[in-house]
DNA sequence: TGATTAGGTTGACTTTGTCAACCATGTTCA
DNA sequence: TGAACATGGTTGACAAAGTCAACCTAATCA
């Protein structure tokens, strides 16, 4: 899905929309909790960060819990920029399923998720 | 889904089973056919496919239609390793799907199948 | 306090994919 | 026929994305 969108329109990079996803809808975010969710290096995650940054989408704050980490929150032009990526993905969210009634869509979603838990189960034991 | 099946035990890239699956399956198989069904760069499926090739997985043959281009097919050792991935598939997939009914499983292929086609509508104008 | 752990940054590197140039063959058409 | 152009494939240079290891600082714990 994620892919259909950025080949569309977007200024930005398919992993960097995600993360400034994580940074917009993520309480108290931080490059760790980013690094876990995304289950990415926490190099790569730095380095989007700074892209992020040098681009004004998002912020860092003194974290007043742990002097090490920065808490990430997205700028007004951050906000702007997610505003209009969840735009597209409902635009194109709607062309794939123009022709499906709604309990289709949302019976689709349940199994999508259900599927995602079953394969969860087994990863990495140190979860 | 792909994903989670190399994550587990595969000795192959991502890429290079799904080029192997298309020499296997795809009838008449040249560098030019596997290119445009992954819409890929020709370059790179020139590069994988010399992996397989030095792995034994696959050959080469002449095509009495065209010398430019060569028919592709798998060796014994490519269709067993085929085989093996088949299994992993299998694997993975009653996995995903083990608390599932059969009905489920198969509306959910036809609406994922139906979404593909909504969006495969628009793509380069070329077809 | 000293030893160890954890968050983050940086540099070197691998993997994957793309772009452009090129060669040899095929195709078209005057 | 043969010149011009298109096509399948290969190669080299490069960009993008991700990984590994070393390191610094702050936190934690004995």
């Amino acid at each position: 899905m994620v892919q259909t969108i950025r080949d569309a329109n977007l200024p930005l990079p398919g992993t960097h929309v995600r993360i400034l996803k994580a940074v917009c809808y993520v309480q108290a975010c931080t490059a760790r909790r980013i690094a876990q969710r995304m289950r990415r290096d926490k190099a790569q995650i730095t380095r989007v960060l700074n892209d992020l940054l040098e681009a004004g989408l998002i912020s860092k704050a003194c974290n007043p819990a742990d002097k090490r980490s920065h808490l990430l929150h997205p700028t007004p032009a951050g906000e702007a920029m997610m505003q209009r990526i969840q735009e597209l993905e409902q635009q194109t969210l709607t062309r794939m399923t123009c022709d499906l009634t709604q309990a289709e869509v949302e019976h689709f979603i349940r199994i999508a998720w259900h599927m995602t838990q079953n394969l969860e189960g087994d990863l990495p034991p140190d979860s």
